[in-house]
DNA sequence: ATAGGGTTAG
């Protein structure tokens, strides 16, 4: 019995050799067994049975009765125990038992079980310490103990180990062991230190078969085969007789480039063949089919084509397994030729009724993106199971297929079969990329739970993906509960980051930190995401230290999260950094970059970037497009947009939605609407924000019926308008003072959409009313509705007063626009404009007296700054901060300084010129000037800094902080509502137009 | 032989 555990944990070491301790030692296993003097037999046959069927719970039960029966188990079954829990699969009660052993009871058989279970479990660290710990007490050790050190050396990629493994066997004498310099050889050359692995092998007294073939094998694999070929004719004149593993190393060579030695080659291929025939009955087809699924398992796929092609040309006959195996390959390979072969050598085989076969032959079709084939074996299967079903339904779904895929499902259930957990997720994951999966899904919701996998977790996971998908945040997280599986954790992140409460996302990750997990690429991906949406740039920086430290900066999905982060957080410069030090950016991540630079205000950069991108041969997507057609937009850069435009159509681009509404919107904000139209009618696909950039643009343009008809053209096709259609339409009605019609689609936008007037629909009706001259209808309306009213509104009604030469309402109007913004020039130069065009000019000249007395008092509105990973918020008139007097008296200063260097507050040209940007500007202004006040305070000289605000910037704002970057010499970056602005020396990144 | 979580856009 002894022998027979530690033959098989050798055997596990050492796999080339595996076939040779089984034949050693079985006779030994038995008589020992059975002669033992102190322990009942029958405990020895249960647990071996226990071992052959990796059944832990009867190991388990053994283990238990052994306890009950009142003798404490002596070492011998001890050691047995310990061997049955790490073949069965539990590491963890193996070492408790071995913990629970106490130190003089423990013998070096013992030991050598518990380093085999670590071996086998794949856990080489702590398995590698305990072999430490061996070394510290007296034992001596074997090659029974080495063969799992080794093994594990193996695993731990560690070659420092393995050469301290290596003085150490020569230092006990065991390196002339054949065993153990194999497994050194198979280690040093796995590490790619050839010429040490032929060091060992030179220095051997003794060489058997196995040991040729791995250091045959280490040529081969390094590709050194005129050193294989060498290596073979020593080999050959030794008279050693090759075996199986030998014909199979050798049979590979020559499969690289090189064909230098063409002619041995050939000889060599003769000779092997020869052989194989010779060895007939070594090489039987379950041995074949073990090298074949050994290399699945490696992930040496091609390898294993190879293997079978010579398979085929020797005699065996290849059995279904051997196609289950290949077919496997074939869809790891993703290569239908290949597919289509192994298909037809299964139907010359007739193997094609069997089950496995089939769904098997359905699995590669699939995988290689053949539904159609795939469904065409399903149904010339006369016998199907729940795995072809759950193939065809997985299938369906990853090839896009998702109303198939739900057919199939449909289906099965017609058919009267019960659907498992694989059912259920497959079709799950057909309805997360449904558009309107969510009521499929809470269907299938209860069919999981009548069929009981609610608790899976892939199923539960799925299900949060499905309903995070579709805005069910509750729904998600009630089944995210006592969920202990990292993908749920993953997918729950991103559900919060769905809708962007990226607060919770975050903290899910500290939690899952703290909590002693690390996550994978995927949560750190996830978090840079959360990061980025909070512009917690300090936050931000951990994230991608950790990325980098834990090797994640290799996956290209994570780090275009990393990138996105720092480009979401205005850190184009920390971006690119990252960028370059990307091996290969994919498509991804140039347009990761390229949508930053938009996003941050640099679209020549963007566009350059776009151009390096064509230089270094990656294919732009329709994303990148999209993205590039924005940045012409913002440039108003129509030629460079046409340049896009020819590329786009070049790269098959022009057919997707995305891209053609944002060329749409392109050509009509550079001004050519008749491009925009002929576009927009040749749209296949008019989606909603199709229409909305065709209205908005002809509204912007003053086309107003022509943008009503479009909305009538909408509606009768039967697309349902949003608010920003109505936006447009509103606006659109203002520009033509089509007053009855604004109110018409005012009241029809309630009743027949049930979407509730927001303050931008408020304005265009105000502006329509203003500029109609109802000057009176528009004080109502402003009175009357939900909202405080936004300074520009008043703006816009008073400059009516000016044209209209109504100085009572625009006494009136100047005067509420003034306890709104007591600061704000406008109001001062409207008003004077408003007596000047009544020629009263005394109150002309006591308008701008009062402008200049002009304090700043209130402000509302936030904005919010980071510094030292805190973040600081100030609101209108903020007087809550801690520091508070040393901000007002700094902002004051600052006001002054920039005075002096020329700031007016506002200009006149922005006043007169009240356009539709202006509608949408901020009700409360200065809350960024606190943050820039404080942010100078506490950063050293020359420091960038970041404000961020909820609303959009406004022109007085806008404008003093241009002074500001230039008198105080800073980089100021402002995120608003809508973009960023770089301030720097006096100027902004958007050239003031925003 | 079958199943889950991730990066870019209007």
């Amino acid at each position: 019995m002894q022998l027979r555990i530690r033959g098989s944990s050798t055997a596990n070491a050492l796999t080339p050799r595996a076939h040779h301790i089984h034949s050693h030692s079985h006779s030994h296993s038995l008589s020992l067994s059975l002669s033992h003097p102190h322990s009942p037999p029958q405990w020895f046959s249960i647990l071996r049975h226990a071992i052959e069927a990796s059944d832990l719970p009867l190991g388990k039960r053994a283990h238990a009765r052994i306890l009950t029966s009142g003798h404490h188990p002596e070492r011998f079954l001890t050691n047995n125990l310990i061997t049955m829990y790490a073949k069965c699969g539990s590491l963890s009660s193996a070492r408790k038992l071995f913990d629970a052993t106490p130190h003089d009871a423990r013998d070096l058989v013992t030991w050598n079980a518990i380093l085999a279970a670590y071996a086998q479990a794949d856990n080489p660290y702590d398995g590698l310490h305990l072999f430490r710990l061996l070394r510290h007490s007296a034992l001596s050790t074997t090659r029974h103990t080495l063969a799992p050190v080794l093994k594990m050396c193996l695993l731990s990629g560690s070659s420092f180990a393995s050469a301290s493994l290596h003085g150490y066997a020569l230092k006990i004498g065991l390196l002339w062991d054949v065993f153990v310099a194999g497994a050194l050889v198979n280690i040093y050359s796995k590490f790619g230190r050839i010429r040490e692995a032929r060091l060992l092998f030179d220095g051997m007294a003794v060489r058997d078969v196995v040991l040729w073939n791995l250091m045959m094998k280490a040529y081969v694999d390094t590709c050194l085969e005129h050193e294989a070929l060498l290596l073979f004719s020593e080999f050959h004149r030794t008279g050693l007789r090759p075996d199986d593993v030998t014909l199979r190393t050798l049979a590979r060579v020559g499969m690289s480039r090189n064909t230098a030695f063409e002619s041995q080659l050939k000889q060599l291929r003769a000779y092997a063949t020869k052989l194989f025939i010779r060895n007939g009955d070594d090489s039987d087809v379950i041995a074949w089919n073990k090298t074949l699924s050994r290399c699945l398992q490696r992930g040496e796929a091609w390898e294993a084509v190879n293997c079978f092609r010579d398979m085929i040309k020797s005699s065996v006959a290849c059995d279904s397994l051997t196609f289950v195996v290949m077919l496997s390959v074939v869809a790891s390979l993703n290569c239908l030729e290949l597919g289509k072969q192994i298909h037809g050598a299964v139907m010359r085989r007739e193997l094609d009724q069997v089950v496995s076969v089939g769904n098997s032959l359905i699995n590669m079709y699939v995988k290689a993106g053949s539904v159609s084939r795939a469904r065409s074996v399903f149904g010339q299967m006369n016998e199907v199971d729940l795995i072809s079903w759950n193939t065809m339904i997985s299938g369906s779904a990853l090839n896009g297929l998702e109303e198939c895929s739900i057919g199939f499902f449909v289906d099965l259930l017609r058919d009267g079969l019960l659907p498992d957990q694989f059912t259920i997720a497959s079709v799950l994951r057909a309805c997360s990329s449904l558009e309107q999966g969510c009521h499929l899904a809470t269907q299938i919701h209860t069919y999981a739970m009548k069929a009981g996998v609610v608790l899976d977790s892939f199923v539960s996971t799925t299900l949060i993906d499905v309903y995070s998908k579709s805005g069910r945040t509750e729904e998600a997280e009630v089944l995210f509960v006592n969920q202990d599986d990292l993908a749920s954790w993953n997918a729950m992140m991103h559900g919060y980051i769905m809708r962007d409460d990226f607060h919770k996302a975050l903290r899910l990750y500290k939690i899952l930190h703290e909590s002693g997990e690390r996550g994978d690429g995927i949560t750190v991906a996830n978090a840079a995401k959360a990061a980025g949406g909070l512009v917690g740039l300090e936050q931000g920086r951990q994230i991608h230290a950790v990325v980098v430290k834990r090797g994640f900066n290799l996956d290209l999905f994570v780090i275009s999260g990393v990138l996105d982060m720092y480009l979401k957080c205005g850190e184009v410069e920390s971006a690119s950094r990252v960028f370059t030090e990307i091996p290969s950016p994919d498509d991804v991540a140039w347009t990761t970059m390229i949508s930053g630079c938009v996003e941050n205000g640099q679209e020549d950069h963007a566009l350059s970037t776009y151009h390096q991108m064509r230089l270094s041969r990656v294919q732009p997507d329709e994303y990148t497009f999209a993205t590039l057609v924005k940045a012409c937009s913002l440039l108003t850069a129509l030629e460079q947009g046409r340049q896009i435009h020819a590329n786009i159509v070049k790269l098959n681009c022009a057919f997707d939605p995305f891209v053609m509404t944002s060329l749409v919107d392109m050509y009509a904000k550079c001004g050519n609407i008749e491009d925009a139209r002929g576009l927009f009618r040749r749209m296949n696909t008019k989606r909603i924000a199709s229409w909305n950039a065709m209205i908005v643009g002809l509204a912007q343009h003053g086309n107003a019926e022509e943008a009503l008809q479009f909305f009538k053209d909408m509606k009768s096709r039967g697309v349902t308008p949003d608010r920003v259609t109505f936006i447009g339409v509103l606006s659109a009605c203002s520009h033509s003072g089509l007053i009855s019609e604004a109110y018409e689609n005012f009241y029809s936008m309630q009743k027949n959409y049930g979407i509730e007037p927001g303050i931008e629909h408020y304005s265009c009706l105000v502006d329509a009313l203003s500029r109609a001259g109802q000057l009176l209808e528009a004080e109502k309306v402003i009175s009357s509705m939900p909202f405080e009213a936004s300074a520009s509104m008043y703006r816009t009604l008073l400059n009516a007063c000016r044209v209209q030469v109504d100085k009572e309402t625009g006494k009136r109007v100047a005067e509420k626009l003034l306890t709104l913004e007591p600061s704000d020039s406008a109001a001062y130069v409207l008003l004077s404009n408003v007596y000047a065009a009544a020629n009263q000019w005394e109150n002309v000249v006591s308008a701008r007296n009062m402008m200049r007395k002009v304090n700043v008092k209130k402000d509302p509105g936030f904005s919010w700054v980071d510094l030292k990973n805190k973040v600081h918020l100030f609101v209108a008139g903020d007087r809550s901060h801690e520091e508070t007097g040393l901000i007002y008296n700094k902002l004051e200063y600052v006001m002054k300084r920039i005075r002096e260097e020329g700031y007016v507050p506002d200009t006149e040209f922005a006043l007169v010129d009240v356009e539709e940007e202006d509608k949408e500007c901020s009700l409360y202004y200065h809350s960024e000037k606190l943050a820039i006040a404080y942010g100078l305070i506490k950063t050293p000289p020359s420091t960038t800094l970041r404000v961020i605000k909820n609303l959009r910037v406004c022109g007085d704002c806008h404008s003093a902080i241009k002074y500001i970057s230039k008198v105080f010499k800073r980089e100021i970056v402002l995120r608003d509502a809508n973009r960023f602005h770089h301030f720097g020396s006096g100027i902004c990144s958007c050239g003031d137009y925003w």
